[in-house]
DNA sequence: TTTTTTCTTGATTGACGAGTCAATAAAGAA
DNA sequence: TTCTTTATTGACTCGTCAATCAAGAAAAAA
């Protein structure tokens, strides 16, 4: 029953079996086999619209970094003033979408990725000018000079606590990440540390 | 020519070498062959010492981080007063040893192995908790009520800016990471942000 | 209708790797 | 010397997996 473009919509598929995989499996040890059985199909599909392994991870870090982007941006529509947005920025680095376990695992073994290939390398650098920017932009205008060490510290902090936030069997203190990168950015233009 | 008392010897040897080869390689997807021939023995001769391969990484990690907290031991040793004894502790985070490629790969790799191995993530919490209490010992005389937050985040920025020193591809910038973490303790000390 | 294009998979290949085992060899104990 | 313990490895088992291929089936084009 082949119907016709139906390409895209395997791809896509791929794409979220990929990253549940990864999650449930936690590190990049995942067969295309089973990525494959996930998304409903043959492992000879996947290879037939994707090529190899390699191309599949990196379709799915694309789609991860995508989904941040927009909700990067969606955070951003909605704040009015400098201030605002940077707090916006901040928020949504830790939003819930960005702790589901398999999120968590594909940032990491993204980052394991990074170290050798150099598309992946690549994208993680967009990541990191984006953000940068981000901040760089409204922080400008508040604190001149200041601003890019700030800048350079608050995007710091903000993967630092990921990391160890994602890494933490308890979501008790979830919000806790949150609180300490608004205390940062709250110190950073001026208050006092409190 | 089985000398006694080598199983020490091996041990040690297959640690480094373990090392060694996931820097080599990037990820953990090594060989115990890989690893055996890098020591100088054969394969059945890891698996005899160590049981298996988790076990040869776990020991890896162990080994990584001992070392780290004999760094951090041997620059507390030299540091009189507690501001100098927190600029240790940062300083001794981002020494060129943790810039090693190996190093740097045993770490990230250390962070996606904690997501599903229990023992990695008992390891990396006594990492975690150690800097914290090193942090907040010095800290606490300081600014008092304010240490905790404080603690928090430098931690979360020491881990923060060496993963993206550690994937930066540029090492002209090697200072930066530093320069940045002491910037932070001395605006949380009640210095004006610059 | 015939042909071509798109979609799909079962079966296969070829390679690699973790872990086991039997066997060898030396050193110390009895 | 004989026995036990420690060290060591080559060979083997058993499993897995990425990638390929030939072939079937349906839609669209000719």
């Amino acid at each position: 029953m082949p119907k016709l473009g139906m390409e895209p919509i395997r791809r896509a598929a791929l794409v979220k079996a990929t990253i549940d995989e990864i999650g449930a499996v936690g590190n990049l040890d995942v067969t295309v086999s089973n990525i494959a059985k996930r998304a409903g199909m043959s492992s000879a599909l996947a290879h037939h619209y994707f090529g190899g392994k390699d191309q599949i991870f990196l379709a799915a870090m694309r789609h991860t970094l995508a989904i941040y982007a927009a909700e990067v941006r969606a955070a951003l529509k909605g704040a009015k003033g400098h201030n605002a947005r940077l707090e916006a920025v901040i928020r949504a680095g830790f939003t819930s979408t960005n702790f589901q376990p398999e999120v968590i695992a594909a940032w990491l073994n993204f980052y394991v990725l990074a170290q050798t290939s150099a598309e992946a390398h690549r994208l993680l650098r967009i990541y990191q000018e984006r953000l940068r920017s981000n901040l760089l932009y409204d922080l400008r205008p508040l604190i001149g000079d200041c601003a890019e060490g700030a800048a350079a510290r608050l995007a710091g902090l903000i993967d630092g606590l990921y990391l160890r936030q994602g890494l933490a069997r308890t979501q008790a203190k979830q919000s806790d990440a949150t609180a300490q990168a608004l205390a940062l950015l709250h110190i950073e233009l001026g208050g006092r540390p409190q």
